[in-house]
DNA sequence: CTCTAGATTATCT
DNA sequence: GATAATCTAGAGC
């Protein structure tokens, strides 16, 4: 795909490792965002103090009114609000009544969008992961499930609300960070968005879902390319 | 392996 | 009052 190709000639944006993305770096659009998120690195700071880190391997790029599978597609509202705000903060919204999940607000100046973290493979100390997804009485999971799909990412980071808005860019409670060189074409795989039948054939079928093809963390498999 | 039901509540109609 | 960018356990093949 020609997005893929133009996000993977260039490190547009990238800092130094270890260093929260810099505003910039959200500011294109969505679907291009949402593909150089592939590979960066999540980190979260526990009210404890003690930090807990992976790297994205999935996501959804989500546009503005225009886009009828979008939270935006209504305007804004309450809920919403975050999305119409500036880019490089998090959207934290829950859904199905119980599950938080996580997306970093991005597109180009005088529009509308953000991208849905769809899972994280986590790197380093899984222990306070595991201690908010494993059960007591059963084996552990493997890492890479730990935070495979979006309601699973918000568990294993312990979002909520209270998050919504948070400065992706300011490495206080949860931020963003380069990690690597961004993903060739060869391994960016892509498909539709999950979960957005409502939206109808035409937007629910725009390939804007995107992840490393065949990584173990992905949430569901893609389509055959 | 696939399929289905049930959980649970803020938000919008 | 209905819906939702989901997950899990359990049943059936």
């Amino acid at each position: 795909m020609t997005v893929i190709a133009a996000v993977a000639a260039s490190d547009a944006g990238r800092g130094p490792l270890s260093r929260p993305l810099a505003r910039a770096f959200f500011e294109r659009p969505v679907d291009e965002l949402a593909i150089a998120l592939l590979g960066c690195r999540f980190v979260r700071r526990w009210p404890e103090g003690t930090l807990s880190a992976g790297s994205i391997v999935e996501v959804e790029a989500y546009g503005g009114p225009e886009d009828r599978a979008s939270h935006a597609r209504s305007g804004r509202t309450a809920r919403n609000a975050t999305m119409f705000g500036p880019v490089g903060h998090a959207y934290v919204y829950r859904v199905y009544g119980l599950h938080h999940c996580l997306n970093v607000v991005g597109g180009e100046p005088g529009t509308v969008g953000a991208v849905l973290v769809r899972a994280i493979k986590p790197e380093g100390d899984p222990a306070a992961i595991r201690a908010r997804r494993d059960r007591p009485d059963r084996p552990p999971m493997a890492i890479a499930r730990l935070a495979s799909g979006p309601g699973n990412v918000g568990r294993a980071f312990g979002l909520d609300l209270g998050l919504d808005g948070a400065d992706l860019t300011d490495p206080v409670s949860i931020w963003l960070e380069a990690n690597g060189r961004p993903p060739t074409p060869a391994t960016v795989a892509h498909g539709p968005r999950i979960g957005v039948a409502y939206a109808g054939p035409a937007w629910a079928e725009l390939p804007r879902r995107f992840g490393l093809r065949g990584h173990a963390a992905l949430s569901r498999p893609f389509p055959a390319a």
